[in-house]
DNA sequence: CGTATTCATTGACTCAAATCAATTGATATA
DNA sequence: TATATCAATTGATTTGAGTCAATGAATACG
């Protein structure tokens, strides 16, 4: 029995034991940052906070100017589209992510509405601040490139899932995923609510229910938020993973190859 | 009467009355690479290639590892999600643009195909050689990650659009979004196919078809590639441009306040 | 405690959009 | 000129998915 909710999410450097207590301790957990000096980290956080917001705060909303860019620390803050009264699950965030930086480096509003999912620590770093110190940190320019990377390329995954898939498949492919990585576990919780999965997979929570169902005939039992793997083959079988759709998509600090100039 | 394929792409830096003949010509023509200094261009096309390809080449396949950047000089690629014999429109590719740094920068398959829709003039580095200049030139790296900022949010834009709105919206808005910029001209035509426009707005050509007639009720006339801008305020009315949905969204170079210290 | 409130499920029904199929028109191609 | 080929339209039909509504389950709350 295993959770699923950091598959999603980016990896810490390390575990820590003791959450950070300032914002320069808090960005030294950032995996991706490793390159960056110290100095630079020091610059990003000499105005910065770092905040502990409860689940349901509001972070941002959308077309709102950025006046900070948030990096998560612990925790997940929501990505919402928004429209009148319907929101739909652009983008869920975890550790070491931050908030939507290519609203934040173009001075442009944000498209998305931001709300905190579970308890949040989130480092807020002045917007002028950071664009500043991308402009004369070349190695943090370089991390903050590779993570605008991937998020693009998660984007585009999605965009191709709910193209290309009919609803029942995005369901069963999202479970077969998750499926895969407990594996040899027998089953596995959500930890995502299910009206968040239907959001970010672009379907109603009734649609999403009643596949459910239809999912059982193919292996994976679903029974409240506990999914049992009957039979993993059946599952495989009706459902294809795709790497270019369900991989994984980390942050990759740009490598290359030794200078031999 | 206004033909509207530019307005998705990148604006270039000056209409060039004859085409660039070199791979460095050719960067030069590309504005969001103003900043970038002429050592790093030479560097960057020493050994690139400036070619021309017909309409229908198929520049690179899903899953590749890219070996080259492609940036497009002139004419238009299209980028593709493709299963099996699905493929739906995810990107449109114009003048200025690079095709898929992230997977380039990233050493990661390639998720989309590009073909090429107009005839085009490419710019093709080596993607070593890319990673090398962005790693080593910080003007260059900026410039980038603008670029990269930029499709990420043409990305979330496109999936607000489809998860918010309902085919006949996205078709309406489509064409009020291109009649707003017309006017006061009182018919533009299209001059992509409508099955890219119906891929691209995620529906089938069929779909998009029928809907034409409904947009006809609403102020907007389609005859065949022409549409008659017949009652503006009735098509504002039934179709509500959204800035954080049809907003365009081109490359901003980085730009910081003046530096006080 | 009981009582809201939110989430999930389920049923009945509607409807939007896809599919299948045929036709037209335009553009190549032999 | 005849013949493929492809884009677009249109009709008939199916169906996938949304809507509306009711219920149950779980959790929060006064």
């Amino acid at each position: 029995m295993v959770t699923e909710r950091l598959d999603n999410m980016q990896s810490r450097v390390d575990t820590p034991q003791q959450p950070p207590t300032t914002p320069r301790a808090a960005l030294a957990t950032v995996a991706w940052l490793r390159a960056v000096s110290g100095e630079t980290l020091d610059r990003l956080t000499e105005f910065a906070v770092l905040h502990r917001m409860p689940p349901g705060s509001m972070l941002f909303e959308q077309a709102e100017t950025p006046a900070f860019l948030l990096c998560v620390v612990s925790g997940s803050v929501e990505l919402f589209g928004v429209r009148g009264s319907d929101e739909t699950l652009i983008e869920l965030v975890g550790p070491g992510d931050l908030l939507l930086p290519a609203a934040v480096l173009n001075r442009q509003p944000y498209l998305l509405r931001a709300r905190v999912l579970d308890e949040a620590q989130l480092v807020m770093i002045q917007a002028e601040a950071f664009r500043r110190a991308v402009a004369s940190d070349h190695a943090l320019c370089l991390a903050v490139l590779a993570c605008e990377a991937a998020h693009f390329r998660r984007q585009v995954k999605s965009a191709k899932n709910i193209k290309l898939r009919s609803a029942e498949e995005r369901v069963g492919c999202y479970f077969l995923k998750i499926a895969e990585q407990v594996l040899p576990a027998a089953s596995f919780k959500l930890t995502l609510e299910k009206r968040l999965i239907a959001s970010q997979l672009g379907m109603t929570r009734e649609t999403f229910s009643r596949t459910l169902a239809g999912i059982g005939q193919h292996g994976l039992q679903v029974e409240g938020d506990t999914i049992h793997i009957i039979n993993i083959d059946a599952a495989r079988a009706r459902f294809q993973l795709d790497p270019l759709i369900d991989g994984p998509e980390a942050v990759q600090p740009l490598a290359v190859e030794a200078t031999t100039t």
